[in-house]
DNA sequence: CTGTTAGCGCCTTCAC
DNA sequence: GTGAAGGCGCTAACAG
């Protein structure tokens, strides 16, 4: 493997040079750029990252550090910062903390000895309580996941204006007794079912939340206890796409037609949302536009350390289907 | 942040001690060892590892180069590497080909700058045909995608042989003329097109084959311009979960009902497809544990640099649903 | 068993 | 505009 020295000897100019010339400093000769850029492509010279970022102290590396990433939301998350960040030059080290907590601490402790330039972090709730940015020694930006209080670079959808929507549009269905199934241990999760309370009061209506771990079983088993009770509800919601998912598991299994027996909502517009039954109304979340913002949030914030903190709220779609028509 | 001369200072040791104390060496009296320890603690020291990995000549990082992140196939091989590569103290660097060859070849490049110690890859057919183990500085075991003649670490699914059982289960449910919608530019979609044919050609029954990109819409165009011939196929497999998405959008968009008017078939059991009308046949691949393989296997090669090459091959599992019921 | 010391490959001041 | 030289923080060879 050639390095520096070889690259200068070759070009007959000092390793200095060749450091200059591939920084792309100013003030060198065109004469020795020239021959340098020769010299480097002749011997095929690649600088070693592990000596550079020694000297520098900067690593060029951004960390990911998603809640699950078998939730699609977040698979297509990491598409964008993929995307971007090799566009601008910086790698992506990859963590799924699983929802686990302690994962996500044990990540983020990683970041600060990978001395990474900066964080993408969706936050379960433990972490975001305490969350102070000045706690870590880069910078970070929260997708999806944030409280109205957190003083942090953040992406996020508008949660409680989303789900408000989504639970009136079922009111205005002809559905009365909504139930709404959230995944614990999240942000979005307790932020969705506020603006699911707020719609049930405004119209008057009592309301139903159950929350469970934010897996496609639990949600299935929180479910098919719902809809045993006495009183069954008229619909469901789910917080999110691996919770609906549970939910449909949960009402097939119990052999409830929707939305003949019992409506169906939900939240991010997976492909298989149109094809399962009547297809099945919900909120739909630019996934690869809010992973876009994040990342370039980052990259501004490690630009621009002491700029002020912004958050980006962006607005859920609502795609009305079958699961939802109206009752008679 | 404290360095090592730091603790060595504390701990009233050399640099070296501290050094062997960290890597785990034996030969440090216990005594020595704990005084180290303790000064580790108390300073909260944390190696640096851009020093670490200039000097020892190893990052102990490995690269996931995956086709196409948002095939949950690949994303559960994502997973499982990542697990099990934090569990062994490396780190994962993702890198998403997004099904492009030359990204991909970007990608093994940015490898070798990275001085990676070994790579995971599931190859387009380009790099495929020429791929020889020789020619990258690092290891790299295979997944998903291998031809029989490549000599490389390599972790696949019996390919032929899956897509053989799937085509035979519908011969035997009394489908004719079946039609085999395959991902081109994969040596997997390649393999479990042959393995259809094969089926076919044993009882007999003339085959009908078409290559698309694998992605959703282009599996839906294809299937739209298959059913739309003039003589109707009664039977559609798709060679992996992206393209059977297309092909059940394809069946909807023209009203064909399944398994009334075509029957319907494929490979990945994603969890919609037990959802989606009366539930589709499918291969089942053990995709954790093809990830954990195929780590398991860089770890060993990592260690082993020279032990012969190995393959490991996986059996599909076929789970019969109502989309491939028996016809009257 | 422990300490001293010479680099790992690069960037960057500082002289010229 | 260019070159010489020191040092980023750590590991490992060598000497004791």
């Amino acid at each position: 493997m050639a390095q520096i020295k070889d690259v200068a000897k070759q070009a007959g100019v000092s390793v200095a040079s060749v450091s200059r010339v591939l920084a792309g400093h100013t003030g060198v000769t065109e004469a020795t750029r020239q021959r340098v850029l020769d010299a480097v492509q002749a011997l095929d010279y690649r600088p070693d990252l592990a000596a550079r970022r020694l000297r520098s102290r900067r690593t060029d590396t951004i960390g990911l550090i998603v809640s699950d990433i078998r939730n699609p939301f977040f698979t297509e998350i990491s598409r964008a910062v993929e995307d971007m960040a090799y566009q601008h030059r910086m790698r992506v080290i990859l963590c799924n903390a699983d929802e686990d907590p302690e994962k996500e601490a044990l990540y983020l402790d990683l970041m600060r000895d990978e001395n990474v330039s900066g964080v993408i972090l969706s936050p379960s709730l433990s972490i975001l309580a305490r969350f102070r940015t000045g706690d870590y020694p880069f910078p970070i930006v929260l997708v999806d996941r944030c409280d109205r209080e957190t003083t942090a670079d953040a992406v996020v959808l508008d949660n409680v204006d989303a789900a408000y929507r989504l639970t009136v549009h079922l009111i205005e269905q002809g559905y009365r007794r909504i139930a709404f199934i959230s995944g614990a241990n999240s942000a979005t999760g307790r932020q969705r079912q506020e603006g699911y309370v707020m719609a049930m009061a405004t119209h008057g209506l009592e309301t139903l939340t159950k929350a469970a771990p934010a897996t496609v079983d639990a949600a299935r088993v929180a479910a098919i206890e719902l809809v045993q009770r006495q009183s069954l509800p008229d619909a469901l919601v789910g917080s999110n796409g691996l919770i609906l998912l549970g939910l449909v598991e949960a009402l097939r299994e119990t052999h409830l037609q929707f939305p003949e027996q019992i409506g169906l909502a939900g939240f991010d517009d997976l492909p298989w949302t149109r094809l399962v039954g009547p297809g099945i109304t919900v909120i739909a979340q630019p996934t690869y536009d809010i992973g876009q913002a994040a990342i370039e949030l980052l990259l501004q914030r490690i630009a621009h350390p002491s700029q002020s903190v912004r958050r980006v709220v962006l607005r859920g779609e609502l795609r009305e289907r079958g699961s939802s028509m109206k009752r008679v």
